[in-house]
RNA sequence: GCCGACGUAACUCAGUUGGUAGAGUAACGGUUUUGUAAACCGUCAGUCGCCGGUUCGAGUCCGGCCGUCGGCUCCA
C-alpha cells in the first residue's frame, strides 16, 4: 500500500532529487556509525551520487555494506523530509556548535542575498539548497558502489576527503537494471578486449601511459587513419612529417614553455643546447609555413600530420589508452586569411562530423571552451564556433577557460561504455600563434597580412579514439576494420586442400583471411573464433567440397544460411567494405 | 602527485592462525578425422611486482619503492 503510493509519485520525481536524498540519507547513517566524521557536501551525478566526508580513519568495503544496511533501514521507516528557512547568523551558530567546520565555510561562501535552507530526514539535519523527496520511503533502492579520495573543494592543496559513491532508484528493479548495465559496460572496457583480442598493451617495463601497438590493434590503426588521410586529400590538406624532439627555443617562441609546461616532459640536453619531446604540432607546422613567402592566392594552407606527441601526465591519472603519455593526434592546422575563417571552421566541423559517423557515433556534447586570458581577438575567434554550431543547429555548452592558450576552441565528447565522457575532435582558433611567430601572407593589396590559424584534431588522438571505439564496437569491429575479416574452417583433414583453394580465393581477392586447418572438432573452432569477434566464419566439409561451395556464418546472426559460392561471398563482402557498413 | 584497494603461471583466480605454491583456460605432445560456441590423455609452466626488515622459517607479518584499479585534478 505504501509501496503504491511511492511509485506513483516516483514517476514524476526527478531522479537527481531522489539521489540527492539519498546522498543524505547515506550522511545520516554515516553519522550514525561513524559520529566522529565531519560531513561536506553531496550532490547528486548523472549516474547516481556521492558524499564528501572527512574522518582520520579510512572507511573500509565492510563500512559500505553497514552503511547500506543503516540506509535500507532509513528508507524502511519512511522518514518525512522537513525543510526550514534560517537566518545566516543561525546557520553558523549551528554548524560551529557542531563542530561541523566545513557546513561553517560552506555559509560563509553563500552570497548574501540567498536564503539559507536546512533539511532534516530523521535525525540527521544538513545544509542544503534542496529540493528532496518527502518521505525516504520514496527511495526504493540505494547502493552504494565505491570509496575514494577527494580534495576539499577540488582543489589538491586542500585536505582529501573520503568520498563514498552510490546510486539510487525509485525501484529494486531499476537498481538492478543499472547493476546490470555496469557489468555488462565492464565486458566491453578497452583494457580487456585490448587483451583479449590481442589489439595493445601498455607494458611495466617501458612505463604508464605508453603504448604497444600489436599487429592487430596497428592494422585497425592503419585503417583508420587510411580513411581519415582519404578525407583530408579530398579536403586539400597536404601532408607533412615534423621531428618528435626539437630545440626548446621553440617552445619558448610558441608560449608552450610559459603556458604549457605543466604538460611538457622535461629537457634532453644534446651539446649543451636543450631539446624537448614535442607536445603538439602546431609550432612544427609553422615553421614550415614561414619558410616561404605566402601569397593570399595560396591561402588557406592546410597541413596535416599523424603527430606523436608526447605530454606529461600524473601516474595516477592513466588509463588504458583513453589517458596516456605518448599519443598520435590526427592533427591539422589551417592558416588562412580572417574572410576566410568562418567558411573554414564550417567546412571542419563538419568534416568532423562527417568522420564520426562513418564510425558510428552519433551522441556527441559540444563544448564552447573559452580562454582563462580573454584578448581582444577572442570575440571574433568565438563568434567563429558559435556561428558554426548554430547554423548547425548544435546544442552546446561553455567551458569557462577550458581553452588552449592560444584561443578558444571547440571540444567533440563522446561517452565510453560506462558513461565516461571523454574529449575527441576538438577545432580550435588561433590568433596568437601567428602573432608570436610573425606569420605573414601578401595580400590583394600589396601589403603584409596577418593569417588567422585554425588547430584541428577530428579523431583526436588515435589512441583514444581507439579506445572509445573499441568499446562502442563491444570488439565488434565492423568487417572493413576487423582485423581478420574472414576465417576458413575445414572440418576435417580431407577438405585441407579445399579450405586452402578457398581461402587464396579470398586473400588474391583483398580479404583478411585466416585459415584453420587445427586438429581440433568444428564446435571448438566455432567458439575460438566467435570469441575473437571474426566477422565471417566459412565452414567447408565434405558437401561443400562436393558442390564446390562454402557455409557462411556471420557474427551476430543465428540462422544458418544455404551454402553459397565463393564468388557470391566475395561480392557480399565487397559490399560490406565498400559501403563501410556498421 | 594525493586518498583507498590490489599485485600469485601467458590469462582468470584459489592459497586457513607464518611451515617452503595450486585449479581452470591457453601453449606444447599424443589419440581422435571431427558439421556450427569447449573431444580425450599427457607435458611444460611461477625470483608469489621489486628491495629491505622481523622470524629457525615469509606468498602470508612490518617498512620503502614500482605498477595496476576506483576516484580527485588535468586534458587529446
Amino acid at each position: 500500500m505504501a509501496n503504491m503510493t511511492a511509485t506513483q509519485l516516483d514517476t514524476s520525481l526527478p531522479l537527481s532529487t531522489l539521489r540527492h536524498t539519498a546522498a543524505h540519507l547515506l550522511a545520516h547513517a554515516v553519522k550514525d556509525l561513524f559520529p566522529e566524521t565531519l560531513v561536506t557536501i553531496g550532490p547528486a551525478t548523472d549516474q547516481g551520487f556521492y558524499y564528501d566526508f572527512e574522518r582520520s580513519t579510512a572507511f573500509t568495503p565492510a563500512d559500505l555494506e553497514l552503511l547500506e544496511a543503516r540506509i535500507s533501514e532509513l528508507i524502511k521507516a519512511n522518514l518525512p523530509v522537513s525543510r526550514e528557512s534560517i537566518s545566516r547568523e543561525a546557520a553558523i551558530e549551528r554548524f560551529r556548535n557542531l563542530g561541523e567546520t566545513y557546513k561553517v565555510e560552506i555559509i560563509s561562501a553563500i552570497p548574501a542575498e540567498s536564503e539559507i535552507t536546512l533539511y532534516s530526514v530523521g535525525g540527521f539535519t544538513d545544509l542544503c539548497r534542496g529540493p528532496h523527496v518527502e518521505r525516504s520511503g520514496q527511495i526504493g533502492a540505494v547502493k552504494l558502489l565505491s570509496l575514494a579520495g577527494a580534495y576539499w573543494r577540488g582543489d589538491e592543496k586542500n585536505p582529501m576527503l573520503q568520498r563514498i559513491y552510490g546510486t539510487a532508484f525509485a525501484t529494486q528493479e531499476e537498481l538492478d537494471a543499472h547493476l546490470h548495465h555496469l557489468e555488462e559496460a565492464a565486458k566491453r572496457d578497452h583494457r580487456k578486449l585490448g587483451r583479449e583480442l590481442d589489439l595493445f598493451s601498455i607494458e611495466e617495463d617501458a612505463g604508464g601511459g605508453l603504448v604497444f601497438w600489436h599487429p592487430r590493434g596497428a592494422l585497425v590503426r592503419n585503417l583508420i587513419e587510411n580513411f581519415i588521410r582519404e578525407g583530408l586529400q579530398e579536403r586539400g590538406y597536404d601532408p607533412v612529417l615534423t621531428p618528435h624532439v626539437v630545440s626548446e627555443q621553440l617552445y619558448e617562441t610558441s608560449g608552450h614553455l610559459e603556458n604549457f609546461s605543466h604538460g611538457m616532459f622535461g629537457p634532453v640536453e644534446v651539446e649543451g643546447q636543450r631539446f624537448r619531446l614535442k607536445p603538439m604540432n602546431c609550432p612544427g607546422h609553422i615553421l614550415i609555413y614561414r619558410g616561404a613567402l605566402r601569397s593570399y592566392r595560396d591561402l588557406p594552407v592546410r597541413y596535416s600530420e599523424f603527430g606523436t606527441v608526447y605530454r606529461f601526465e600524473r601516474s595516477g591519472t592513466l588509463h588504458g589508452l583513453t589517458r596516456v603519455r605518448g599519443f598520435t593526434q590526427d592533427d591539422a592546422h589551417l592558416f588562412c586569411t580572417p574572410e576566410q575563417l568562418q567558411a573554414e571552421f564550417e567546412s571542419t566541423v563538419d568534416e568532423a562530423l562527417r568522420m564520426m559517423q562513418a564510425f558510428g557515433f552519433s551522441d556527441f556534447e559540444y563544448f564552447l571552451s573559452t580562454r582563462e586570458h580573454r584578448g581582444e581577438t577572442d570575440p571574433i575567434a568565438e563568434a567563429a564556433i558559435r556561428n558554426a554550431l548554430e547554423s548547425r543547429n548544435l546544442a552546446y555548452k561553455i567551458d569557462e577557460g577550458g581553452g588552449a592558450f592560444y584561443g578558444p576552441k571547440l571540444d567533440i565528447n563522446l561517452r565510453d561504455a560506462i558513461g565516461r565522457p571523454w574529449q575527441l575532435g576538438t577545432v580550435q582558433v588561433d590568433f596568437v600563434l601567428p602573432e608570436r611567430f610573425d606569420l605573414s601572407y601578401r595580400g590583394a593589396d600589396g601589403a603584409q597580412h596577418r593569417p588567422v590559424m585554425i588547430h584541428r584534431a577530428l579523431a583526436g588522438s588515435m589512441e583514444r579514439f581507439f579506445g572509445v571505439l573499441l568499446e562502442h564496437y563491444g570488439g565488434n569491429f565492423p568487417t572493413w576494420l576487423a582485423p581478420i575479416q574472414v576465417v576458413v574452417l575445414p572440418i576435417s583433414e580431407h577438405q585441407a586442400d579445399y579450405a586452402q583453394n578457398v581461402s587464396a580465393e579470398l586473400l588474391k581477392a583483398g580479404f583478411r583471411v585466416e585459415l584453420d586447418g587445427s586438429n581440433e572438432k568444428l564446435g571448438y573452432k566455432i567458439r575460438h573464433w566467435k570469441t575473437q569477434k571474426v566477422p565471417f566464419i566459412v565452414v567447408l566439409g565434405k558437401s561443400e567440397v562436393e558442390a564446390q561451395t562454402i557455409s557462411v556464418n556471420a557474427r551476430g546472426v543465428d540462422e544458418k544460411r544455404t551454402p553459397q559460392s565463393v564468388a557470391s561471398f566475395i561480392d557480399e563482402l565487397r559490399a560490406n567494405v565498400t559501403q563501410r557498413r556498421n
